[in-house]
DNA sequence: GTCTATATCTGGATAGAC
DNA sequence: GTCTATCCAGATATAGAC
């Protein structure tokens, strides 16, 4: 019986240690339920065989692409990193653009609902913006691979997934800006500029994905960066504007 | 005789039209400069032709590139984007990477020298601060093909040259990590952490250009844009901690 | 379902005429 | 210095045996 992970995320205290945990485990379950959706583009027709082929396949695209990137990784690199010959390969997906579709759906669908479902039940958006805050940097940190593969490889898409990525981009800064918006309005926020201010805050969360080497070797976890946020946030937003 | 920019811009007024009037016209002087210290690796031996080519390569490289991403651009693709054909393309590089090389550097000295340049004869620190941040700003905004490409390429580069762009983005950003260390040692930051905040500043900035689709769209200058960042991040470093 | 072998094509780089 | 024509390495995708 499938387990409702987003529920859990919900209502977890967000540790960060139990948040990765909790996510780590459900990886075949996105391939499973990310294969039942997809069945007519994927030949394989035993579930079992068609989870563990696309567990490997994504887990080496992401992370041979994240080195090279995805056009300079051939599908030998591919046949080499998964184990699967090239014939195994595309009975798993159609082609190499198909490939890159696939693994922008995959993760697009995890993310937002996570991060939609995380704030209910919370009330004040001072609350509110924290939480996002730290589910967004504890996603990016569990799901890093993608998070960075996806936002370098937005160019290579076709028109038709490059307007989903965009927008996709979109809503998750719309999130920060209704609950600043929200906390203008019922005036526990100063008057910012609600758009800049979520912008800025987009940019903060991605450099944790995208600069991972640099925190790295500063030895920064993200318990640190989350708390750091946090604060150079809530310094502008709670500061009286003249 | 070769005008001295950088002097010219450590002294304006910081309004964005006239540094931009001021380092347009220099495009060729950048090209003409890196023509004559890298005389050995381009065959021809005009300068006038050589620098009319490497201004057509460039912007053609930086443009199909930004839109592509390098790997994928081929050299016809450059042949017919510059308007010259194979042969004068390889008279002016000796290979794909090597062309990939020379607009890393053609860039970063560039950058380095004005950012470090810009502060002189500033000696408060919130000044310099403000200063470096709106230079940077500027900057990216007058060669933002450029930084784009920079940022999104530099996995493509090899060892060496992947090496220096690691250590190009860490001393822009210890210019802003030296000028908060100095604000809190002199007492007027905040004791913040300051390799934090210098990161924060650094992503903030990195937005600017990487993303200006969105900034655009929103019709927000790079003027607002540098209003809002110097409000933001003094916000947090003006506020007294506990 | 998975493998190997291969058809087909594309792209970087060069040779040699002008 | 620049052009065209061409070589060849390496890539995607498939066919057919197991």
């Amino acid at each position: 019986m499938p387990h409702n992970h987003q529920q859990d995320l919900g209502r977890a205290e967000l540790k960060f240690d139990a948040f990765k945990d909790l996510l780590h485990i459900s990886k075949e379950d996105i391939c499973r339920r990310f294969f039942l959706e997809n069945r007519e583009s994927i030949r394989i027709k035993k579930e079992d065989v068609a989870v563990r082929n696309l567990v490997k396949i994504f887990d080496a695209a992401l992370a041979i692409s994240n080195k090279k990137g995805f056009p300079t990784m051939s599908m030998r690199d591919l046949s080499a990193g998964t184990g699967l010959s090239m014939g195994a390969l595309y009975n798993c997906f159609s082609s190499k653009d198909d490939l890159l579709d696939m693994i922008q759906e995959q993760g697009r669908t995890v993310v937002i609902k996570i991060l939609t479902d995380c704030t209910s039940g919370v009330d004040d958006p001072r609350q509110k913006l924290r939480r996002t805050v730290q589910t967004h940097l504890y996603l990016s940190e569990v799901m890093q691979p993608w998070f960075y593969f996806s936002y370098m490889e937005t160019k290579n898409l076709g028109k038709e997934e490059h307007k989903r990525a965009i927008e996709s981009e979109l809503a998750t800064e719309k999130v920060f800006l209704d609950i600043i918006e929200e906390g203008i309005s019922s005036g526990i926020f100063s008057p910012v500029d609600a758009g800049l201010t979520a912008a800025a805050i987009k940019a903060t969360l991605q450099d944790w994905y995208l600069k991972r080497w640099k925190y790295e070797r500063r030895k920064v976890t993200v318990e640190d960066y989350s708390h750091f946020l946090v604060d150079f946030i809530e310094s502008y937003i709670l500061t009286e504007k003249n």
